[in-house]
DNA sequence: TTATGAACAGGACAATCACCCTGTTTTGGA
DNA sequence: TCCAAAACAGGGTGATTGTCCTGTTCATAA
């Protein structure tokens, strides 16, 4: 303790961000409960007062995962992308088909963020469901906005806006459900290729 | 111990059936990690040792909870009303009416079984992830045959059966994963009526 | 410089967990 | 009737867990 005298540099946004990639990652891949605080200390090579101090209390840690992470990841994925497309259509089609590429590239599926926590913690406590719900809206919101926005050009005529996006946002987190266990992700293809084809049309 | 002396009467699979009840009660409702041997203990009113005789470990428990009790309620709640169906957008419909209206009427919403245990178990281990994925095919086989038989009858000209099964499991699953983490059944009718309407025509 | 609180270190703690072990009772066939 | 195996009882155990606590070090403002 004496011999390497490396001065403490405290980084307290540097540590909390370095704890939230890991309990991020754990969370994914291993699940809220099957991961340990033990876990992701060794993981982000921070010890349990630095731990303790950022996150008081396990469930705090999962929760700004949830707000700060898996938010931002439904938003890089599907809000963003969704603003800068041509149209509703085109725009889901091309997440779709962004996600699958992602997956053959890597060789595994990891599942949905959203979905992969709230299925485990929904029920376990009201304030994760609350906030989970409340990203599932977000997520809605976008795709139905979206479809306002062509209606106003003139196209979509005859689509309901919330329940295309409630409709494609379960095609999803289904699709993203069956890949995962079966860790194939030919199923998103194919749950997107119904997508353009009930369109009923050549719509872009 | 010796007053009430009531005679210990063996029923192996009474027991055995109990502890399934109560175990997979549990596991839907906290998930597999978070309920603990106790919990299923002390529901089922079963010692330790009955307990371990039985599910000698808590993953045994589980294979057995996935495979008599979870891929029967997917056989009885999909594969066999599809099969007395009229047509397998009939049978489709009738299914997303049937679940919903039992959504309705119990008040809240605890998920799909499969999907429930998929989420959490998927990665965790390959035994499970490899039973849940034959559970999820079984599923999507049981309405890609109905596609077939109404070809056959002449119906259906131009759906691809596999396609429509895996979009059909997709969107109930995601259907109900929003339902679930919202608490709100109506997410489950939106996406059936998408369904419906999305048919492009007045089919049976 | 100094002082005050934030940032961090690291061990302790009680509770919980899954599993195991030994012993007893029941069952069914020889 | 007898006996071997199944069925069950119930306590024990080592490992793990989330949380807390007491110090020590760093940063910043006065």
């Amino acid at each position: 303790m004496q011999s390497n005298r490396q001065k403490r540099t405290n980084d307290p946004e540097g540590m909390r961000r370095r704890v939230l990639d890991k309990a991020e990652e754990s969370f994914q891949a291993r699940g809220f409960h099957a991961t340990s605080l033990g876990d992701v200390m060794a993981a982000a090579a921070v010890t349990g007062g630095a731990l303790h101090h950022h996150f008081p209390t396990k469930k705090a840690l999962a929760l700004a995962v949830i707000e700060e992470r898996v938010a931002e990841v439904v938003r890089r994925t599907w809000v963003e992308p969704l603003r800068s497309s041509a149209s509703v259509r085109a725009g889901v089609r091309q997440v779709f088909a962004t996600v699958a590429d992602r997956l053959e590239r890597q060789g595994f599926v990891r599942g949905c963020p959203l979905n992969n926590l709230a299925h485990e913690l929904s029920l376990a406590d009201s304030d994760f469901r609350v906030r989970l719900a409340s990203i599932f809206k977000e997520w809605r919101s976008a795709i139905a906005d979206k479809v306002r926005a062509d209606q106003q050009a003139g196209g979509e005529a005859g689509t309901d806006p919330e329940r295309f996006a409630a409709s494609v946002v379960a095609l999803y987190s289904g699709a993203m459900s069956m890949a995962k266990t079966a860790q194939d992700s030919s199923l998103l293809r194919l749950c997107a290729k119904e997508l353009d084809e009930s369109a009923g049309g050549v719509l872009n």
